[in-house]
DNA sequence: TCCATAGTTCGGATATTACGAACTATGGAA
DNA sequence: TTCCATAGTTCGTAATATCCGAACTATGGA
């Protein structure tokens, strides 16, 4: 299990943000942890909704969150506790994720959520 | 050949936008449909950048930025013209379109353009 | 009718993604 | 200490998507 690799915010791009939030169980994560009380831990999210999602797929959520710089991850002791990257993103893309997030929110108020 | 498919702007999702947008060729070829007096026919883009794309790719590319909601294309004698549905998307997900292209802009120009 | 232009579709090589099974790391209990 | 439970990663492979050259279709002239 080598340590986790968090790029530096002037590395982050664009397009990985994008690829990163376009799969909606990944946004529905981010999102989550973006709240305030959201999820900080990887087992907290394990069922999303009503879909059962494997281990080893979260794994992969969170680390192409991860390396798109849209999460912070440290281990705690037993588990591992993710922060968003929220104002370092901000300052580097102004009102992207803010963006991102009220458009799925409105998709999902929309379609009868 | 049969007809374009445009989807109804309310069965436009999130993730088909930031999909199509996650690549950087086509979130550039939808930038320049964005700008007043961009690119209208597919033959205008085939060089972009210093990036040669072939005819085939940048025809799927169109067709994805088409069946994501964010462009509508019609024939006009030989040739097909794309414009933006910027309004209708603007609507359902107010500002989304603005930070992506902006996000890019900002990334281009922080990295030495 | 024939050609040039503009773009689409097909097909196969290549790259990504998904997920079960096996593994690693940490903390606590016996 | 040893053993177990918890939390998560890595590996391997099957399914899926993407890229791009070659062949095709559609339209408007000469």
């Amino acid at each position: 299990m080598r340590p986790f690799f968090h790029p530096a915010i002037e590395s982050v791009q664009p397009e990985a943000i994008l690829h990163a939030l376009s799969d909606p169980n990944r946004a529905a994560i981010f999102a989550n942890i973006m709240r305030e009380g959201g999820i900080k831990t990887c087992s907290a999210v394990s069922a999303l909704g009503d879909r059962v999602i494997p281990k080893s797929s979260l794994s992969n959520h969170f680390k192409v969150l991860r390396e798109a710089g849209l999460i912070r991850s440290e281990r705690h002791g037993v588990e591992m506790r993710n922060h968003p990257r929220w104002t370092e993103v901000e300052v580097r893309f102004p009102g992207l994720l803010a963006a991102i997030i009220s458009a799925y929110a409105a998709d999902s108020q929309a379609s009868g959520e």
